[in-house]
DNA sequence: TGTCTTTTTCCGGCAATACCGGAAAATTGG
DNA sequence: CCAATTTTCCGGTATTGCCGGAAAAAGACA
């Protein structure tokens, strides 16, 4: 379906850092004319999926709130995944994150900061990174098809990039994919340690990432306790949501 | 557009009591054939607004969530409020709503739950609820233009309905608007008293209803203090929205 | 204030595609 | 295993999305 396909490259454009367009920015975005362009994001705007927020400007729109709204209550992972990051924050004070992914980058689903005087900023996950700049993101590949894999390679490797062998990236995957476990640094800080432990659904496919992030200060004098508490935790919400583990 | 209307229609149909829709719920719900409909869905499910969980079943996909992080992060009446609720919660402990509206109905854009044991829950206030059920709602109302008013009317009164007059109910209306401020039950329900004042953004138009929900019992005691209180936190949120009270 | 430039909005026509019928495939229940 | 129901697929056609071009609106500048 075209129009949707154009629909979604519209919808897309809407960011946290560019929340507001012109008629004249869609249209060079998706590639249509400016009248084109006009009755798409007229309609969007008339079903709530976009706001007109002045003449020829449009924001993201009331309808988005509604569906996550409805997402987000009807989530069995939220509803699993809350409580025991709540208590997870009370009990260690570190930053902690839950996520997906969508389009090849992390979705944030949940993100509580840490209590401490030093602790990691709730923001250094979410979309701005791709995953393999993550822990979590590493994990979310390391559960994806080779089909898939191959496909979002194909995508984001380039000579002189950050993944340099193809198949020793796929074969790191297949490791952490094992584990369902992967510590290291987000984007390269090494001031930050991130812990990420797969969280799985009743039929035993990973949905999801637990992630705690803390100064590697604190994580080195204890990494044995850090990846326990974060394994466990992820298996906590896995079980929540009705998994049962293998003996 | 008439596709874009019926995408709405589809994407609607998606709610916290009803997540997940088949193929051939869909088409009955929008008056398209199994076939056209699956093609729909499909096209959305490519796109990211829906997401296939299995054999011709669907629920809400990864982009609603994308695109209400950006929603979310950008919005200015989020960032002003946040900490103002943040704030109320912990020196009152009653629970607070924080609602936008969308197709005659509440939108729920920040919940805080009250801390003392008895308290009425976050979940009084949200889109099961029509704009005249609810003083936040009302307050809704009382923004609305003339002809949005009547449009509104239209669609939801009926002979022996809850709003047995009209022009009294206008009028009603007219003095909620001049004092910004509601009071009254949570449909019908007078163990609770919700109490709502108009959020203003910097140009003065009424874009969001603060509203503080606490047991009637409580309320009554000192319910000069709870007006007060409310009205302020909310001017709070106009202020830091840019809005001037004129003198 | 007037002029020029740019952007937005509007609308009818036509080329592109959304939608459908019908059949094959898949699933469920008895 | 069979019947019933639903889903999926795909080519053809009726419908509509997209566009050009013009009018309207807004901003910048002198």
């Amino acid at each position: 379906m075209k129009t949707i396909r154009k629909i979604g490259a519209v919808l897309r454009q809407f960011t946290a850092t560019q929340p507001e367009h012109s008629t004249t920015d869609l249209s060079r975005a998706i590639g249509n004319s400016t009248s084109g362009t006009h009755d798409l994001v007229d309609g969007l705007a008339g079903i709530g999926l976009l706001s007109k927020v002045e003449r020829g400007r449009y924001r993201l729109g009331p309808l988005v709130a509604t569906l996550y709204r409805a997402l987000d209550d009807s989530s069995a992972l939220t509803e699993a995944a809350r409580p025991v990051m709540q208590k997870l924050a009370v009990d260690h004070g570190e930053t902690l994150h839950l996520t997906m992914h969508d389009q090849g980058r992390l979705l944030l689903v949940e993100a509580i900061e840490g209590e401490r005087p030093l602790r990691v900023s709730r923001d250094v996950i979410g979309p701005h990174l791709a995953l393999y700049q993550a822990p979590p993101g590493l994990l979310h590949l390391a559960g994806f098809s080779h089909a898939r894999l191959e496909e979002w390679l194909d995508a984001h490797s380039r000579p002189g990039g950050p993944i340099a062998s193809r198949s020793r990236f796929r074969s790191d995957l297949t490791a952490l994919a094992e584990d369902g476990f992967a510590v290291g640094p987000i984007m390269g800080d090494d001031d930050i340690v991130c812990l990420a432990a797969q969280v799985r659904d009743h039929t035993g496919r990973p949905v999801a990432a637990l992630s705690m992030a803390a100064p590697a200060s604190r994580h080195d004098r204890q990494p044995r306790a850090f990846r326990n508490i974060t394994i466990e935790a992820a298996e906590r919400i896995s079980a929540r949501l009705g998994y049962k583990k293998p003996s």
